[in-house]
DNA sequence: TATGATAGTGTGTGATGTACAGTATTGTCA
DNA sequence: TGACAATACTGTACATCACACACTATCATA
């Protein structure tokens, strides 16, 4: 039971740093948060409300997501995309996620 | 400067997990932490001995390494070796890491 | 009419890489 | 031979963020 508390505390690791990169990538073209959840489950990113709004607001005080109100529909909605710094700090992320794969995949192959 | 500062704090979260599986995969066979350092230095993970030491020790003490001391040369050695539990949770922290990596390859090709 | 779905805000907690500080000894170089 | 870099390790506080808990509000459906 205990070997299961170690991985989910690993995975969530994980998560920190790529969830951000997943939410930017996502924020090329506008979507609010309610389907971002729902985009980034079917593409296999579990995030729970409580932690996608937050971090929506974090990336947009931050500068790299741009947001507006969409009220003309019956619920309103928070429309969220990615600021031009935005994308430089995705580029620059994913490069290093990138060296960060690469040297991962380089240690799998050598470890058997 | 400020764009520094952010890419910096999330390269930093990018690690947490990443580093943990990278110490995992490097303790197939025994080796003490100096020279693991140098190890993932060359292969492209530069980590300071104040970060490694304090994560071996956590590794050892959740089971998933151990250790053992090699007096025989003029300088003590500690050497470490991942354990049968630790092997399990390389495993599936790998797959997660998988998962992970085809997730954001398939949003980066979408998002273009 | 009740409840789930939809859509969002606010805030505290636990875990970990980093930073700072330290000890100790060996090896190398001037 | 002394200074200093290299080698090898221990101890601890801090900043950050996914998660958890709590909450508001309204619409759609059974």
């Amino acid at each position: 039971m205990k070997d299961n508390v170690i991985i989910d505390n690993l995975v969530q690791e994980l998560k920190r740093g790529t969830l951000v990169l997943a939410v930017l990538l996502n924020s090329s073209k506008p979507s609010y948060g309610y389907s971002m959840i729902n985009t980034l489950k079917d593409l296999g990113i579990e995030i729970e409300q409580n932690t996608l709004y937050p971090l929506l607001r974090r990336l947009e005080k931050q500068g790299l997501l741009e947001s507006s109100w969409d009220t003309t529909d019956s619920r309103p909605r928070k429309y969220y995309i990615i600021s031009e710094m935005g994308k430089g700090i995705r580029d620059s992320l994913y490069n290093e996620w990138n060296k960060t794969n690469k040297v991962i995949e380089t240690m799998v192959v050598k470890g058997e």
